[in-house]
DNA sequence: CCAGTATGCGTATCTGATACGCAAAGTGGA
DNA sequence: TCCACTTTGCGTATCAGATACGCATACTGG
């Protein structure tokens, strides 16, 4: 906020309310998948939308988040991330509600009560303005992709090349070349060689992981002078 | 907002205030500068801060961001957007007010009563989060001037590359080679030569003008593979 | 009219992205 | 047992863009 000259004091005028909105992705069968909840009150109910709800005095926005995030997804160990605020006065029919939409990334798409698990490329009509808010999510999502190693977020401990190809490709909606992958990704010096395995049908995969799993920017290295 | 299920209904404990901050940006003699006002009520009185105040019910975050940054600015013609939801619980002393901060980006750094325009490498103390507002907002900026045509926005209507040069070197921080920098803005096709010229002390430089005055981002024409 | 300086253009080189060939290492069926 | 088949893993050729830098051009000012 900051100095309110002139303005109505601090305590007045809260006919602004504030939530977050969480939007939960993870992939499933090389699909992106967004996690939904049915609305139950109020003129949207029983449409699909995404967990959240208001912002209690005491904690902070990241902290609402996860806590909404919680409720609907119990123990899901999910990065979160603020996306984007959505305060278009006419968004929620009831009242005036500002809401902090928060990208939520899992390893595996988990289920639980209430929740329905939908390809993002195939969403239903979604309640409120939550259209906007997962097109949003999903394009930062693919955006980040691109210069952080974000992808770490969205599969699990240890993993093959293949099945790391997999989420690339899910989140950016084309296929890549697998050799190109494999040295684009092991030339960023993010993931860790294991000593073990894994056996399918054919030749074993070597395992990996992700040297770090807290999020790195990528540009930060590689310094683009442009311009 | 979104379901409140179980959660308090929505006309009630609307004891967290929504308010804007607006980061004002412009370049002036090679540094790039950041416009401040003096906070004038509470515990942060005097320190400076950036334009900011609380979003009306029926106005919208972007025009709020709008009105405040007019307010102390007037007929700026800025380019504004959304930047990034501060919300800490202690991010003000006097009450909860979660605030959305906008960048503001000017074409000179033109004078009003209250403000300082003050340079962004050597800020002074500001009240509130406001410090922390302002390293977001260069970031940001710096980040979206390498993919995005955003200089437009720092710059007047007509310029040389090399003024043009020194708008990128003021955000990046760093010199940039002039012979490189020709050859890379005007192979992205966004500058539009004029049979003007500007006439200094040597030889004079062609005009030129940005062919859209409107943000484009430039990763979509190059997609990237990455992985 | 010449020294000085900024503009404008071109070339060589390097790095990274892309396209694609091919051997290696397993499984499963004949 | 062995061979067809599939996936993994590695390498090479080519191309586009980034970077380093040389140099002529066109003005001003003394």
């Amino acid at each position: 906020m900051t100095q309110l000259s002139g303005e109505a004091a601090a305590h007045r005028d809260a006919t602004v309310g504030v939530a977050v909105d969480v939007v939960p992705l993870a992939i499933d069968d090389g699909r992106l998948h967004a996690a939904l909840v049915p609305v139950v009150n109020g003129r949207e109910r029983g449409r699909l939308a995404f967990p959240g709800g208001r912002v209690r005095e005491s904690e902070s926005l990241d902290a609402a988040a996860g806590r909404w995030l919680e409720r609907h997804l119990p123990g899901s160990d999910a990065h979160v991330e603020q996306l984007y605020t959505f305060g278009e006065p006419g968004r929620d029919p009831a009242s005036r509600v500002v809401s902090v939409a928060y990208l939520a990334l899992l390893a595996r798409p988990m289920a639980a009560p209430g929740i329905v698990w939908h390809p993002c490329d195939a969403l239903p009509h979604l309640a409120y303005d939550h259209a906007a808010i997962a097109r949003v999510a999903i394009e930062r999502l693919r955006g980040k992709l691109a210069y952080t190693n974000l992808a770490f977020a969205l599969i699990g401990r240890t993993f093959t090349l293949a099945e790391l190809q997999q989420v690339y490709e899910a989140v950016l909606g084309r296929p890549l070349d697998r050799r190109n992958f494999r040295k684009r990704v092991l030339s960023l010096g993010l993931l860790t060689p294991l000593a073990e395995t894994r056996h399918g049908a054919h030749r074993p995969a070597r395992l990996y992981r992700f040297a770090v799993r807290r999020p790195i920017d990528l540009a930060m290295a590689g310094e683009r002078t442009h311009g």
